[in-house]
Order: C-alpha cells, then sequence, then structure tokens
DNA sequence: AACTATTTATAAAA
DNA sequence: TTTTTATAAATAGTT
C-alpha cells in the first residue's frame, strides 16, 4: 500500500524509518479505536518509537489497569508479583540488618547483655572504650577552645580596661582644662556624663580566672 | 475498505461483528509486528473481544512486563495498585529507622563525633559509661561464676584424693594379706594393675590455687 | 473460508 | 512535519 511494495524488516534510513513511524503509528492507533467501536472490543496498546516517544491508546470503555489485571487472569502470567517479590525480598534484608542494628545498639547500652557468654562481652566492652575515648577526647578539645576563648576574651578585656582607664583620664583632663577656661557652666555638662563612658570594671568574676 | 464503506459504530449484527472483529484483529496483529520490524518499534498490544477471548501482540525484543514498566516510567501513571505502594512506603520507613541507628551506632562507637556539639556529647558519654558499666558488671558475674566453679572442684578434688588414698591404704592391705595367705601367685596379678589405678596426684598445679 | 469490489493505508516524493 | 498521489493492503459484503 503505496507507491511501491515494501519488504517487512528494518528500514535501515533513519528519515526514512521516522516517517514511517509516524504514519503507521496512526494507522494503527486508528484500527485500534475502530475496532473497539465496531466490534465492542477492549483494546489496550502501548508503542515505543525507536527513540523512545511513547503513544498509548487504550478502549474508553476500560483503564490500562482493569486490562491488565483482567489480562493476568486470563493468561495466568504474572505481571507485577515478580515486583512485589522483590520489595518484600528487600524489605526483609533491610529488617535483618535492621535487627542486627538493633540487637548491636542493645548490647552497647548494656541491654541483654545476660544473653551473652564471656568471649562476646569483650568486643563490646572494646567498643565502649574506644567509643568512651573518642567522645571524652572530642570533649576535651571543646573545653581546650572553651578555655582558649576565654583567655582571649580576657586578654582583650584587659586591653580595653587599659584603653578606658587612659581615655578617662585623658578627659578628666580636659574637664578639668575646660573648668578652668569656661568656669561654672561647663561643670554641669560633666556631671551630666552618663556613668557607663566612665571607667570600671566589667565582669570582674572573669578577672581572677587563669 | 471493502465492498462498501462503513461507519465506524458497533456492529449490531452479532455474527457481523465476530467476523470483522476476527479480521480487523488480525489485521491490527499484523501492522503490530510490521511496526516493529520496520521501525525497531516496542509494541504491546491486547485485545479483549465482545466475548471475552484475548488476544495478545508484543515485540520479540521486549516483554509486557518490561513495556509496562517503561509506560510507567513515562508516564508517571502508577498501574500496580496500593500494594506496591505500601511496599515502597514500608521501604522507606525501614530505611529511615535504618539510618537513624547507624548514626547511633557510629557515634557511640566514637566515629563521627566531629558532627556533634558539646551538648549532643554528653547522653552519648553516659550511654557509654552505662553500657560499660553493665557489660563489666557481667564480666564480674562470670568471674565470680568461674571462681566459685573453681573452688568447688578443687573441693571435690581434695575428696576424691582423700577417698583415692584411703582405698589404696585398704587395697594394699588386703594385697599384703592376700600375699600372706596364696604366697607367690598373687604378686604377679598385684604387680600387673595398671599405674592409673594406683594414687598419684592428678593436676597438681590447680591444688595450690586458692 | 474464499472471493473481489472497494475503501483505506501508506511509500515515495515534494 | 505534513500533503500529495500512485499503489499496495485491508476488508465489507458476498458466495
Amino acid at each position: 500500500m503505496g507507491r511501491g511494495k515494501i519488504e517487512i524488516k528494518r528500514i535501515e534510513n533513519s528519515t526514512n524509518r521516522q516517517v514511517t513511524f509516524s504514519k503507521r503509528r496512526n494507522g494503527i492507533m486508528k484500527k485500534a479505536r475502530e475496532i473497539s467501536v465496531l466490534c465492542d472490543a477492549q483494546v489496550s496498546l502501548v508503542i515505543f518509537s525507536s527513540l523512545g516517544k511513547m503513544s498509548e491508546y487504550c478502549s474508553p470503555s476500560t483503564t490500562l489497569s482493569k486490562m491488565l489485571e483482567r489480562y493476568q487472569q486470563n493468561s495466568g502470567k504474572k505481571l507485577w508479583d515478580a515486583k512485589h517479590e522483590n520489595l518484600s525480598a528487600e524489605i526483609d534484608r533491610i529488617k535483618k540488618e535492621n535487627d542486627n542494628m538493633q540487637i548491636e545498639l542493645r548490647h552497647l547500652k548494656g541491654e541483654d547483655v545476660n544473653s551473652l557468654n564471656p568471649k562476646e562481652l569483650i568486643p563490646i566492652e572494646e567498643a565502649l572504650q574506644n567509643g568512651l575515648a573518642s567522645v571524652r577526647e572530642k570533649q576535651m578539645d571543646f573545653l581546650k577552645m572553651l578555655k582558649k576563648k576565654e583567655m582571649m576574651l580576657e586578654e582583650e578585656n584587659k586591653r580595653l580596661t587599659y584603653l578606658l582607664h587612659h581615655q578617662q583620664l585623658a578627659m578628666e583632663g580636659s574637664m578639668r582644662d575646660l573648668d578652668i577656661s569656661y568656669h561654672q557652666k561647663d561643670r554641669e555638662f560633666a556631671s551630666q556624663m552618663p556613668m557607663t563612658f566612665r571607667l570600671q570594671p566589667i565582669q570582674p568574676n572573669l578577672q581572677g580566672n587563669k
């Protein structure tokens, strides 16, 4: 049915193959629709082109799922039970892994140790000692870090105290000078200076530590 | 394509419908086969006649299961029912649980502690201490049990030694008596008695321990 | 199931 | 891709 007869074998020319695919896909879809209507049949048709493009037809009176359900009943073949079995096996595998970890965890937490014999206790004890050592090492690290930070803050504190002290001395000196020059008037300004600007020990409890 | 043009609507005459179904089913099957070969396409086709008879075509390069798998990936639609969903959800749930345990285990073993802050280290340390305490308590129990058993064995040993000693003395006494009564003859019997029946210290290294 | 007149699908070309 | 068109293929009605 065309300008020339063709052999039914793979069309090697890619463009040609694509064109033929398009035309024949339309044709087969139309045929599927027609047999559905004319003959009251249920048809499901899925096509993937060589480039992976999908086309689908399903009779309006049904769905692909229903068709496949019916297919399984009719043919006795299992389409997705294998999938289910795989998933179930996966679940079993993970659950086993889970149980093992649960047991290991319980043992490490000192639970269920009565079910163990002396030889089994030894690796657990070792693991616990190692774990404890690591955790405490980490805690020591943190402690050292905190100490270091504290020392740095103390140093900074001393420096700031020193600076403040000198600044205040300088300020008081200026005040006195101004006081002499401008008499009573500026005393009021000096006395209005908030306390926070005056030197005072800040957090004295930090000063005493090493 | 026939003696007369037909409308695409249900064929009311049952016989006619059956005949047409047969012819068109063959046609569509042929078309499916042809597009598979010509265009390197994958086709799956399932048809149920109005009387429930099933026909099937699937490209030789694939299977219906594979097609449906691909269909789901491609369309995003789910063909299998809630069962599949439930299993997948279960797997996800268990995997999550698994991961959490894995993390806890690693932390207890002192791995990955660098990712923890000081507050998180404390409960881990406590768990380790408790675990270690339990394990060592159990080990002490075993030790006590072993000691106890050892002592019991020692006692038993002493008792047996005592019994043996006395038995041997009695035996030697009897021998002497026999020796006197029966003269030379029975000396041979006495000398043939195996050494294992004579009193001797068994495992003397155990005797010295407390 | 065949036959065959006719419709329909489509290969090649545009 | 889609349209065109000559021709192959499918099939409706008949036997």
